[in-house]
DNA sequence: CTGTTAGCGCATTCAA
DNA sequence: TTGAATGCGCTAACAG
C-alpha cells in the first residue's frame, strides 16, 4: 500500500495541514522542512494526484485527441505538445480515434469523465456533435490541422490553400503549364490543398484537365499508384503537386523505380520533409508546415482559456474564437526545372 | 459546473446510495430507473471518475510509456494497445519520453501520481531504476519489445538473434556467403539482432568482415548512408542484412538512387514491412514481426497481474516473471537471388 | 508559521 | 430494495 499524507504526519508529528501546504511550495520551518523530506524519502511518498484533483476541482492534465497515432504526422504534432505542456507542469491524456468517429465520441467522453483540464483535438473529419460531452461540462477546446464545418471553434490550422497555390504558382512561374496534383479531396486539408490548386490554375488561366487531377487518400499507395499513373499518360504533365508526405513518398518510389528522374524528366513539388528530406540525392521543393508551431500554439491558446475559466470563477469564457492560420514556408529543394 | 450524483437526487427525490447502486449496474425499482435516467438525460450527468477513483482505489486506467511516439513501430503497438483496453472497459494514459531517460523516469513518476491500474512500457534504454516509483506503489508492469539487463520484469519481446540469425540462414541457403548487416548495436533489439548475425555466421563458418558490418542508429538515415558505403566498396557483398523497417527505407532509396537493383545486383533482406509493403514493385523479404500481438500480449499479461494484485487483496504477487517471446516470421519477397 | 475543521463526489458499509 | 452515515486522500479556509 502506498503511504499517505497521514503517514507522514504520523512519522513527523506535524498536521496535515501543514505538510500539504509544504508539498504546495508554502513556506515552513526549516527544520520541519527537514523533517517532511526525510519522511517523504523514507516512506516513498507520491502525491495521489485523484484526492488532490478531487478537492482543487483541477487536474492538471490535457487530454489530446488523435486521429490516428499510427501517423507520422499525429506523433510529432503529439511529441511537441507534450514538451510543452510538461514545461508548464501539465500532464497529457493521449487518446487515439483510428480515424473512427464512434471511437472519438468513446475518447472524448473519457477524457470529460477524468475531468481534464482542457481538450486539443486532432478531429476525425465529421460533426463537431462527438464534443458534446466537453461542451456540456465547459472544458476548454483547441482544434489542430482540422476544422469543423458544423461548428467555429479555437483552432490551429495551416493556410493550406494559400500553400497550394503558392506551389502552382511558383511552378507557373518557372514556366509550367501542364502541372497534375495529386490530392485527398476527401479529407479537410486535402480538399483545401486542392482549392488551393485549383484557384491558383483558374487565375492563372491555366486547364485544370481531369486526368491530372488524381483523387485519393493522404497516403504512400495513393501517391505511388497515381504517379505510375501519370506517368503512362500520353500527353504527360511537366509537373506534379503532391499534397502530402505520404503522397511524396510514394511518388518518390515511383519516379526511382521507373527510372525517371527528377526534375529533368518531370517537375515535382511536394508537402512537408519529414524523414524524406536526409536522404534524397536530389531534394525534393515542398511546402512545409511549422510542424512545432502547431504543439505550441494550440497549448498556448489552451492555457489562456483554462486561466480565462479560472479568473471567471470556473466559468468558461464564450466571447468568439480564436483561429490561428500558420504559414506554410517553401522549401528550395532541386526538383522543379525551368522550361 | 458538471452536474453530480448530488443534482440527481434533488432532482429523483431517491438517496446517494441508490443512484450510485444503479449507476454502478446494481438492481432498483422499475420507477426509480426511469426517475435517474431521465434525470441524467435532463442533467447530462456524467461520472466523475477522479471521485469513482479515489473510493475505489482504482482508476481503470492503463499508463503506457513509450520511447517516441513519433516511431511508427510505437504508433502501432499503441493503437493495438487502445484496442484491446477499450475492449475491457479500460482507459490509457499515454506518455512519451522522446528518447529521454529523465523524462521517462518524470513520466513514470507521473503515472504513478495518477494512480494507473498498470503500466505497459516500452522502456527507453537503461536501467530499470526509472521504475523505482512503479515498484514503490505496488503497480503491476510490463514491458514490451526491450528488457532491462539489471532486472527481470514480466516483459514480450521478439525472438530477435533467431529472426536475425533466420535471414542470415535463408541467405546462405541461397549460396551467399559475401553477407553485410546493417545494424544498430547502442539499441536493444539492435545488438540482439546483430548477435543473430554473428551467430550464424560463425555456425556457417563465414567470415564476418569489417567492412560489412554498418554500425548506427535505427533509421533511414543510416540505412541510407550505409548502403551508399556499401555500393561503394570494392569487393562488394552479394546480400544485405537490414535489421530495421527505418533502415529498409534508406536502402530501397539508396539503391534507387544509384540504379542498382535488387535481387540481380544485390540481395536485400530486412526487418518489417509497415508503409512499404504496398508500393515496392519488388517486395522486400523480411523478417516480419508480429505488431498485434504485443499489444495483445502485454494488455493480457498485464491484466493477468493486475487481477492478481485484486484477490490478493491489494497487494502485488511477487513470484517470479513471465517472459513471453514472440516469433517473427518471413515474408517471402523477391529480393534474394540464388547465386 | 501551524493546526483544526470541513468538504470535494462518490461507493460502501449497515440498518431499516 | 433503500437510505443514513462514513471515509477515500487531499486542499482550503480560518483561527491561533
Amino acid at each position: 500500500m502506498p503511504s499517505t499524507i497521514k503517514d507522514i504526519r504520523d512519522e513527523t508529528g506535524l498536521s496535515l495541514a501543514t505538510i500539504s501546504k509544504y508539498l504546495n511550495g508554502g513556506n515552513v520551518l526549516p527544520k520541519n522542512k527537514e523533517k517532511i523530506e526525510a519522511a517523504v524519502e523514507k516512506l516513498h511518498y507520491q502525491v495521489n494526484e485523484i484526492a488532490r484533483g478531487l478537492v482543487t476541482n483541477s487536474t492538471r492534465t490535457v487530454g489530446v485527441s488523435v486521429f490516428d497515432v499510427t501517423d507520422v504526422f499525429n506523433g510529432i504534432i503529439l511529441h511537441e505538445i507534450g514538451v510543452q505542456l510538461s514545461r508548464l507542469g501539465y500532464g497529457m491524456l493521449i487518446v487515439d480515434s483510428s480515424n473512427d468517429q464512434s471511437r472519438e465520441e468513446k475518447n472524448i467522453r473519457f477524457l470529460v469523465n477524468k475531468k481534464v483540464d482542457g481538450i486539443i483535438s486532432l478531429p476525425v473529419a465529421g460533426s463537431s456533435s462527438v464534443l458534446n460531452p466537453a461542451f456540456a461540462a465547459d472544458i476548454p477546446i483547441v482544434l489542430l490541422d482540422r476544422q469543423y464545418r458544423d461548428r467555429s471553434l479555437d483552432s490551429i490550422t495551416l493556410n493550406n490553400r494559400e500553400a497550394a497555390a503558392g506551389a502552382v504558382n511558383y511552378l507557373i512561374g518557372n514556366g509550367h503549364k501542364k502541372i497534375a496534383v495529386i490530392c485527398a479531396k476527401q479529407e479537410y486539408t486535402g480538399r483545401e490543398r486542392y482549392e488551393g490548386f485549383k484557384s491558383a490554375m483558374e487565375e492563372a488561366g491555366l486547364e485544370i484537365r481531369s486526368e491530372y487531377v488524381l483523387d485519393g487518400t493522404h497516403s504512400m499507395e495513393h501517391g505511388y499508384n497515381a504517379m505510375n499513373r501519370i506517368l503512362k499518360l500520353k500527353d504527360r504533365p511537366t509537373a506534379v503537386l503532391s499534397t502530402n508526405y505520404g503522397i511524396n513518398l510514394g511518388v518518390v518510389m515511383a519516379l526511382n523505380e521507373a527510372k525517371v528522374s527528377y526534375p529533368d524528366d518531370i517537375s515535382v513539388v511536394g508537402f512537408d520533409n519529414l524523414m524524406l528530406s536526409n536522404v534524397l540525392k536530389t531534394q525534393l521543393t515542398v511546402m512545409e508546415q511549422p510542424m512545432e508551431r502547431f504543439g505550441q500554439k494550440g497549448v498556448e491558446i489552451l492555457m489562456q482559456r483554462i486561466n480565462e475559466k479560472k479568473e471567471n470563477n470556473g466559468n468558461l469564457v464564450h466571447d468568439g474564437h480564436i483561429n490561428i492560420v500558420l504559414s506554410s514556408r517553401m522549401h528550395m529543394g532541386g526538383s522543379v526545372k525551368k522550361i
